[in-house]
DNA sequence: AATCAGATTAGAACAAATCTAAACTATTGA
DNA sequence: TCAATAGTTTAGATTTGTTCTAATCTGATT
């Protein structure tokens, strides 16, 4: 029997409290659509729109409110590959993502295979935070 | 003596004509803006208040239809980094971005010496278009 | 010069995200 | 168990970036 499918609150409550959040209502409903059934990846309407139709009654504010500390707790990672609207992704390894414009479609695919070589040495006072790879498609021709 | 000195307006007008675009006043000055003194990164607005202080009178619909039509024209090349804002790049060169995301800086390095292998097939019915790497830097510490 | 397609504009409209301050709720500790 | 309190949620207003609209203007062509 799986763990999850059993006690499927307890671990949830754990992964938020750990995070210093209190597990509310709507912090465990958004974390189960969020964290349960596999890597995926939301835009704020999205998740709100899912929510509505799920009858979890939770506001726009409270969907930001959660996808921000959410991704501050480490729980989300953003992904920016559009300008003018912010994607989540549930998947925390180590990934990048090919976008395809004309859809907006948004696919990961694994680092492991992938080797980005001779990346500059960051600017004086910095350093590299994470290098992202955006591999960009469009339709076959 | 510098051919871009004595007459500056004939390669823009050129340039602008090939592209299909009318050369009218103001996409003629925020050309010289863009094109004349290297490389550069601008948003919208950044373009906008630089055209004020310069005292060329153009309203920010024509800075935004003017950076659109450039790109379309292949004359700017758009970054996507920071969502919730377009960057525009004057260069067109094969080359990446550093993206401090403390500051909002956004610097190019060549592609020369970076090397990105592995990126796997395109998903059925695409192809890939570019692959575009982004390195993130935080302050050091 | 007259024409006309194309360009510019102010301001309205729209979309994503954040802010505000009032109401609500989970936790705590008596 | 319950009151106090710190943290959370919320509707609606606000902010910010961008696009749209439709009236006016301008460059190119006759």
């Amino acid at each position: 029997m799986d763990v999850m499918k059993d006690r499927p609150f307890a671990p949830m409550l754990e992964r938020l409290r750990n995070a210093g959040l209190r597990p509310t209502r709507q912090r465990l409903a958004l974390a189960r659509l969020l964290f349960e059934g596999g890597n995926r990846h939301v835009t704020a309407e999205q998740l709100h729109a899912e929510a509505r139709r799920e009858e979890i009654a939770v506001s726009l504010a409270t969907i930001y409110n959660t996808l921000n500390q959410f991704r501050k707790a480490g729980l989300l990672r953003e992904v920016v590959v559009d300008s003018g609207r912010s994607w989540f992704d549930t998947n925390l390894e180590d990934h990048h993502h090919f976008f395809h414009e004309a859809t907006g479609a948004l696919t990961d695919f694994e680092a492991e295979g992938l080797a980005v070589e001779g990346v500059p040495r960051a600017p004086r006072g910095t350093e590299i935070d994470r290098v992202e790879v955006i591999v960009r498609l469009r339709d076959a021709g």
